[in-house]
DNA sequence: CAAACGTGGTG
DNA sequence: TCACCAAGTTT
């Protein structure tokens, strides 16, 4: 059941009123602006990401910049944001962008889906939000959103993409620039009213139209969701590896890096798979650096 | 489809 | 303290 048009504009009234002004939704923020930042907030807060996006814009002002850059630079300054793998895919993103699209990034889905590190969520969302379009964006907050308002379930189940761009496609308005509109809307109070624990019913601006509310807020009652492990894990000792690196200019000894993890037989099977994935690179006297500076 | 993939803040 | 959570993508 789609939103009434009334709801459509209480939302839009309240973003308008309510959302954060963030850099990359400044009028002055342009495509290329958008994209990292959809990037960088994958599995990312926004508190940790602003800093470094505006380094990086600064810095890589267009996608033929960063295309320039070696892939060690652009991993050091991808910092500590996680997912490191993500900063190797956008640096590739812009050469493709460079090369292959006159330095603009692309404005329609299918051709972003086609970029690495681009995938349904983000696709999306730099044609809604860098290009206006109509287009469902579809992210876990907007799945909780989603779940709760039109489904009235505590909290959204296992996500199924095909499933879910429908669910939203379903309350888009027909007009492009109120349907992207309403799909920041829809993220926003997902990240600032609708939230995962103790949301804040009192302050959204929906509550009349919500099915959570009028099934009086019933608890979620679906398959139990998978709880992450980090401590000991590969990706622990892959961090550590890496921050290693990350902390200096000339490529290290291998005792340099034994040094941060005990278990001998997980941490070279880490350092392998750095150099598997291209986050590390082997020097030809042996020791190991970021890639593309040695 | 499930699992792997970083990191740090918070209730 | 520690489990949960944060604008997902890839294999």
């Amino acid at each position: 059941m789609p939103f009434s048009t009334d709801t459509a504009d209480t939302l839009i009234d309240w973003f308008d009123a309510c959302g954060r002004d963030l850099p990359w939704r400044r009028p002055d923020c342009d495509a290329w602006g958008v994209l990292v930042s959809e990037i960088m907030l994958q599995q990312t807060p926004v508190a940790r990401v602003e800093p470094i996006w505006h380094e990086w814009l600064a810095r890589w002002p267009r996608p033929s910049a960063l295309a320039a850059a070696s892939q060690g630079e652009v991993l050091r300054a991808w910092g500590k944001l996680g997912y490191p793998r993500r900063a190797l895919r956008l640096h590739a993103a812009a050469e493709a962008i460079a090369r292959d699209h006159g330095d603009v990034v692309p404005d329609d889905v299918d051709t972003l889906l086609g970029l690495p590190g681009i995938g349904a969520y983000t696709a999306r969302a730099v044609a809604a939000f860098a290009y206006g379009k109509r287009a469902p964006v579809v992210d876990t907050n907007v799945r909780r959103v989603v779940a709760r308002a039109v489904h009235g379930a505590g909290d959204a189940g296992p996500p199924s993409n095909t499933r879910d761009l429908a669910d939203v496609e379903a309350l888009l308005p027909h007009d492009d620039a109120r349907a992207a509109r309403l799909s920041a809307a829809l993220m926003e109070l997902g990240a600032l009213v609708c939230t995962a624990r103790s949301p804040k019913c009192a302050d959204c601006p929906i509550t009349a139209d919500c099915a959570w509310q009028h099934a009086g807020r019933p608890a979620y009652n679906g398959p139990a969701k998978p709880v992450q492990k980090f401590a000991g894990t590969d990706r622990q000792v892959r961090g550590l590896l890496l921050d290693v690196l990350r902390g200096t200019d000339e490529p290290v000894e291998k005792s340099r890096l034994d040094v941060v993890w005990a278990r001998a037989g997980q941490r070279d099977r880490c350092l392998d798979s750095l150099l598997v994935d291209g986050l590390v690179e082997q020097t030809p006297d042996g020791r190991f650096a970021l890639p593309g500076e040695h």
